[in-house]
DNA sequence: CTACAATGTATCGCCTGTCTATACATAGAG
DNA sequence: CTCTATGTATAGACAGGCGATACATTGTAG
């Protein structure tokens, strides 16, 4: 067996940032779960494989907050269950990408002395 | 009751980036659990409130993976614990780094859009 | 028709890291 | 002596991502 082992995000860094992900790609534009999942893989290059074991309570819990809203569409063959930003998550949305820059700035700062490129002359 | 709650990062985005953070402070200089409780709460500007709780279980873990070591030292009064990179912690660390570079990068195109301050004209 | 993969949503129990609470010991200040 | 800061440690609660599993439909290959 080869070591192809595509590399993927540890599960650990997505806690934290995952619901801005989802909120952050809603904003765009509606999005149901399945697409969702392709939309985050292509945008990470395939880095982030986000389990449908993760996705669909993500989805619930976005829902229950009242940060998203939901309407199924069976118009298509497809049955498919469309999600939406609320006034609400975009709010979140706005506070969480602000905290996340500020979190992202800070480690930055603290690893900022470590070689990004270990260069071996 | 005043909303002076000072800020603090969430607990999640501590997730996959703490040991990273503690890694690259003792990559600076030797530490004691107390000193770097410490130094990540002020390269943080407080926001960072490294709990007892999560910092000693983390340290232990961290040695038990052979990343760091750890010798006593009673010399001065105080019994202090400190702890050193190990040669194996500090490819981990360039690792990590490397990494949570990517990480970081591809949560903030993702968010890109998202207005940074969105100002009330 | 049958078989299989891709699409699409959903739930369950496991795992792991951070949290709060608690414990204990020493040094220094009042 | 008492109280606070320093210093390390553990136990249990909690939450979210994960793998496994389930089920239904569509499209494609045979």
């Amino acid at each position: 067996m080869s070591k192809s082992k595509e590399q993927k995000f540890e599960s650990d860094l997505l806690r934290g940032s995952l619901d801005l992900m989802v909120l952050s790609v809603l904003a765009e534009e509606s999005q149901y779960g399945y697409s969702l999942q392709k939309r985050l893989s292509a945008a990470s290059k395939g880095k982030i494989k986000l389990q449908a074991g993760t996705l669909y309570p993500l989805l619930h819990r976005l829902e229950t907050d009242k940060l998203i809203r939901s309407r199924w569409d069976n118009s298509t063959g497809r049955k498919r269950k469309w999600y939406d930003l609320t006034a609400k998550g975009k709010k979140r949305l706005s506070v969480q990408a602000s905290q996340w820059r500020q979190y992202a700035k800070c480690v930055a700062d603290l690893i900022g002395s470590v070689a990004s490129q270990p260069k071996p002359t």
